[in-house]
DNA sequence: GTTTGTGAAAGGATTCACAGCA
DNA sequence: TGCTGTGAATCCTTTCACAAAC
């Protein structure tokens, strides 16, 4: 900090890409170690509960982003901490999501609980194709496509999420951008060009297990060539 | 290069972990080019496609580790960088996926015909529920997890998916290890502790969405208090 | 003229290691 | 003594810019 003894917490001119996406983990540690009725965490155990991405001094640096909220010799107050990430995730609102595309994917999507316990609301579902249109998912109509600036202006702004084939989804999310969305996370496994100002996500899952086939290839190769 | 003039591609001691994450990318990419009917693409092209997360010089140091496969002046041969990509992500083999707990998200993931047409073969699926046991599933019976080891046995080794409930999933990841997969891809909100020489990787949607839950509160930040 | 391949520079992220405080 | 907060050092990644090759 660059000077010491003023107010206790003053932070946060940007904080960095790696450090964003390590919150949301250590906010789910901090939910299950309330849940277990623990009050105070050191960086040490945080580390190890959020498994392989997490390590002690990378914690206290990503903390220590949020202002001071640890205690020396002592650790972190776990009710404190899950209050500030929560603040600076902008999790006080809980943010409408707009899911298009109701295959498999979708369906899965709009039937997951974990949405709405982590700050979530699944506001609409929407499918071109006029078949499924009417049908209850999760509790949800299926909306037409037309619908989609109403919803979106209805609630000031969504999360969108596309859940449909490769060859829709760069129309999809153009409709999603022309409806406001400025939020996108895609499941569908293509590029997504979008205008400055809208952020994308990825989620490609036969990417992720192409990542992971590289290194058992690699594993498989080292055991039959060792060192 | 070290030196110039003799085989024409030498390569790969040590592929930074950047690249491997974006040659499944660029690999979607060159299908998709492919199935265009596309046979050669520059660097600029196909970073475009790739979207948000290619530049070209990214493009041309990433596809460099792969040895020269590119030719100046004119660009890259697709069909010549699919197999140099599939080659290096360990795709000349069709990898076995186990899918471990059948809800919402395991039954999607049964479905989706991404994993087949991409170099993966879903082997089986797994639930410890019993009233489960035996229903079938995109073609698949649901088996006792007492037949992992089996299974894995069998198939010389797996990509283990975890789709349970976070409570479910540290013992389900400790039996797949025990039944000998080295890769696990998590999809249930929980950090997991895996010994040495065993991969992970996680996906969580509702972290995906809080990272965009930040950026998006950032944004609205911006707007009311404008620099 | 065009586009690759690649050193060199710049920018981030992680780890180290220790001063400072409870 | 124990653990946080943080500069300094290290490592990794991206970008720049240009010579070499077509």
């Amino acid at each position: 900090m660059t000077h010491p003894g003023t107010a206790p917490a003053r932070r946060r001119p940007g904080i960095p890409d790696a450090t964003v996406a390590r919150l949301p983990l250590y906010l789910r540690a901090l939910h299950a170690l309330a849940d277990e009725g623990v009050t105070r965490v050191s960086s040490d155990e945080l580390a190890a509960r959020v498994g392989s991405a997490g390590s002690p001094a990378k914690v206290r640096k990503d903390l220590s982003c949020l202002g001071s909220y640890g205690t020396r010799g002592v650790g972190y107050d776990v009710e404190q901490l899950v209050a500030s990430i929560s603040a600076e995730l902008g999790l006080a609102r809980r943010w409408p999501v707009v899911i298009v595309g109701v295959g498999n994917l979708g369906h899965a999507l709009a039937g997951y609980g974990g949405f709405a316990s982590r700050g979530f609301a699944i506001a609409a579902l929407f499918d071109a194709d006029p078949a499924r249109l009417g049908e209850v998912v999760g509790g949800l109509p299926v909306r037409p496509m037309a619908d989609l600036p109403v919803v979106v202006g209805e609630q000031g702004g969504a999360i969108g999420v596309i859940a449909t084939p490769a060859e829709a989804a760069q129309d999809v999310c153009d409709e999603l951008v022309a409806a406001g969305v400025r939020s996108i996370l895609n499941f569908a496994p293509t590029g997504l060009q979008v205008p400055d100002g809208v952020d994308v996500r990825k989620v490609d899952l036969a990417v992720e297990l192409q990542i992971l086939s590289f290194h058992e290839h690699r594993k498989a190769a080292r055991q039959v060539v060792p060192a």
